[in-house]
RNA sequence: CGGGGUAUAGCGUAGUCCGGUUAACGCGCCUGCUUUGGGAGCAGGAGAUCGGGAGUUCGAAUCUCUCUACCCCGACCA
């Protein structure tokens, strides 16, 4: 492998891969579409895990744990979601390994299984199976649980975080007594979503409603966070999905209210996946690297010491010894680079894998009671006193982490585009980019569209503004504004 | 699942068309010395049953058959 990254320009894709390899994010695995979370890009995936744990308890959610395998038939039972998912299942058909009678093994036909069972896509049917037991009185309810797991999805075609095989993720699932409770539900879990992105991964986001072509296997509704890319295309970074009585009616679920009625239980559900680590990686990336906002970053500082000899070598060591009592006191994440690379060697390899600040102390600074630092949000390097540079750190995080936000809306706000007629539309999606426009609201539609232009409707903004808009494609009144955008 | 491609050291490749004896190169790795403020230099060294199997041949990385895996492009998807 070279040394240098391609440039994004010269191919997003290679560049990604590149990146993801490089930076020490993750591998591929043995098994097509699977992949290996490699150490610094789980320490990514467990810093969004903690934010978002925290944030769902204190909402009032808490985690559980449900069963990896599917009896078959549950995933039957809810007519949309089977079709949803019946074209990606892992099946567990036997139990049992034997000897060929040569050097290999072969299945034994005598295992196989009364009942196939299915590794879980997602795990609406087995928590509504158990659901089924909990809930009998209204005072069973709400229900509010999450779970922090892994997923299996037999997808075509993957790419490293962005579709895998099998993903990590957390999925909620909860039960409600009324439809109102369970519609703001799913709304307050949609904010949940929108905060994580903004103002943590730095990634603005357009909250909104999926159109039926685009929703969940088995919502009434799904609403979802949408994100622009560094190549301009959308990604899906979070879906929050309110799944009316469907899964009820499939497991039969029903409790008694106060005054005695039997009522069917209302629900939700919700998901972000290590998808948002692809999601950091193609909105914050750049020809030099990754780049991390510090509130997710697995190192917020990094230290370069720099010396010729071994007496400058505890020199700086020794000079070093107070910064970096203060800034562990601060609780802030920093690594020192004392390997024997080259000075230039570290600096590229720091930021390949986009430590937000690099700290450099050599010799020099020792001497004036100086310390270098390099943001890795914009060029250039200040040079600083031990002092200011203590107090200065923590502002310089919180900055980083601004500053990427505000890079991010820039690019997103400059390649969105309106579009009033068909020609439009196209324009934007060649040059690539957000579309807003009219849509009438039918299916058919949609589709002609996509199929011209590949791109799709990324969602109905909740804030959307429909009332004077005319179909980008039919002329005709719009029923909703919309966003077109093609999609990874 | 359709189309295309690839498989040679940890990684990236050359060699394959036109078969020939110690399989080459770059990066990385190990040892030593010199270096170190933007991807260090020199010297020495380790590491490959050329994806698996079968065949043709005096001889196969190279030709034939077959199997497998992965990558890219489509349809499908968090």
């Amino acid at each position: 492998m070279s040394k240098k990254l391609p440039k994004r320009e010269d191919g997003f894709s290679s560049w990604y891969t590149q990146v993801v390899n490089k930076a020490g994010l993750a591998d591929y695995g043995p098994v097509k579409g699977t992949m290996v979370i490699k150490p610094y890009g789980f320490q990514i995936w467990e810093n969004i895990k903690e934010i978002f744990d925290k944030m769902i308890k204190e909402t009032g959610h808490v985690n559980a744990y449900f069963p990896l395998f599917i009896p078959k038939s549950f995933l039957a039972r809810e007519a949309e979601h089977i079709e949803g998912f019946a074209k990606e299942c892992a099946i567990v058909t036997h139990t049992k390994l034997k000897s060929d009678g040569d050097n290999g093994i072969i299945v034994d036909p005598d295992s196989k299984l009364e009942e196939e069972l299915i590794v879980r896509p997602t795990s609406e049917t087995i928590i509504w199976s158990m659901y089924k037991k909990w809930i009998q009185s209204y005072r069973d309810l709400p229900i509010l649980i999450n779970q922090w797991a892994n997923v299996v999805r037999w997808e075509m075609r993957t790419r490293l975080f962005l579709r895998t095989s099998e993903f990590l993720w957390q999925e909620g699932h909860t039960a409600h007594a009324t439809k109102e409770e369970a519609q703001k539900e799913t709304l307050d879990i949609l904010e949940l979503y929108k905060s994580l992105a903004e103002n943590y991964l730095a990634i603005p986001v357009i909250t909104g409603i999926k159109t039926e072509a685009e929703k969940f296997a088995g919502a009434e509704r799904t609403y979802c966070i949408e994100a622009m890319m560094g190549d301009k295309k959308a990604l899906q970074a979070g879906t929050s999905h309110n799944l009316g009585q469907n899964f009820a009616k499939a497991f039969d679920v029903k409790y008694q209210t106060k005054d005695n009625k039997e009522e069917l239980v209302w629900a939700t559900s919700w998901g972000v996946s290590t998808r948002l680590i692809g999601a950091i990686i193609l909105t914050h990336g750049d020809d030099k690297g990754l780049r991390l906002p510090p509130k997710i970053a697995p190192i917020q500082v990094v230290i370069i010491p720099i010396y010729k000899s071994d007496e400058q070598k505890s020199l700086v060591k020794q000079y070093l010894v107070e910064i970096i009592t203060n800034l562990e006191s601060l609780g802030i994440r920093i690594y020192q680079d004392w390997t024997d690379n080259t000075p230039g060697y570290k600096f590229n390899n720091w930021e390949m894998k986009g430590v937000p600040l690099r700290l450099e102390v050599g010799p020099r600074d020792v001497e004036n009671n100086n310390i270098v630092l390099a943001r890795r949000d914009i060029d250039g390097k200040l040079f600083l006193s031990k002092e200011v540079t203590i107090k200065k750190i923590p502002e310089l995080l919180n900055e980083i982490q601004n500053n990427l936000f505000s890079q991010a809306l820039e690019f997103r706000d400059s390649n969105t585009h309106q579009a009033s007629n068909f020609d439009e539309l196209k324009k934007v999606i060649k040059e690539g980019g957000f579309a807003r426009c009219g849509w009438d609201g039918k299916a058919s539609t949609e589709t002609l569209i996509k199929e011209e232009t590949k791109a799709t409707i990324r969602c109905i903004p909740l804030d959307e503004k429909p009332e004077n808009l005319k179909c980008v494609f039919t002329g005709t009144p719009a029923k909703h504004e919309v966003i077109f955008a093609k999609a990874y």
